[in-house]
DNA sequence: TGACTATATTCCTATTTGGGAATATAGATT
DNA sequence: AATCTATATTCCCAAATAGGAATATAGTCA
């Protein structure tokens, strides 16, 4: 994974907020339609270009396609997610995004399970 | 400085070679071409791109414009810029972008004095 | 099988980007 | 004034990007 394809990634809004949620836990298209409050083919498009650039993973559970950061990471990527952690603290927008996530997880089960249902998120 | 505006100018590799640069010295546009070895017109293009969105200053001294990273650097440029530096270390095409600028300082005289005189540096 | 759900893709358009050739500009030197 | 030097800008063009509307696909469920 090379650095510039790295900041490409992140150089987009939506691509961030879909990465600094991914750092906390994997989540479907659906989480990110509801967290971010954009539309489906928005947030489908921006996972596919993560994914074309070896940004994000994904694997299939029945209806849902489980997005992750990938295990592997360079040390170029754990060091830029890092200080993305870093910059977004005071950002109102990415705290929100956090909260709203933890209200999903509240409303479902827990991270490990979220998946384990075939009922909507 | 907001953080989307940092990865966009992070995200071309003249750029991040440009601001690699920068985070050691004040440079101008023919530095940057020699250490470069890019043409005139794309490393003033890519440094008034940076320039138009407060990622480097610019000062006049005779024939010289001076470019610099800006004094007073938000969070989020001064985390990334060290996260960079980081990043970069293992990179053989960075290293070799500073051992030219110091071939550069050494054949000219102090970083401090390179714009005192009106020679070609 | 047929309907439903979640997601991906295609087609379209507008905008941005990156780069080169040529030209313009500003200050220095003669 | 004429010339030179360093740099910026303009005019191109090709490619990438971002986004929406509409459609396709894959799995599920009745």
């Amino acid at each position: 994974m090379d650095l510039i394809r790295i900041y490409q990634c992140f150089c987009d809004r939506t691509r961030l907020r879909i990465l600094h949620l991914l750092a906390r836990s994997p989540l479907c298209v659906c989480h990110f339609q509801d967290i971010l409050g954009e539309p489906q083919v928005k947030v489908s498009k921006h996972l596919s270009y993560l994914r074309s650039r070896g940004m994000v993973t994904a694997t299939r559970h029945q209806n849902w396609m489980i997005y992750s950061l990938p295990n592997k990471r360079s040390r170029e990527l754990e060091a830029n997610l890092k200080c993305l952690q870093d910059c977004v603290q005071s950002d109102s927008m990415f705290a929100r995004d956090l909260r709203k996530l933890a209200r999903l997880c509240q409303n479902c089960c827990e991270p490990a399970s979220v998946f384990a249902t075939n009922k909507r998120l």
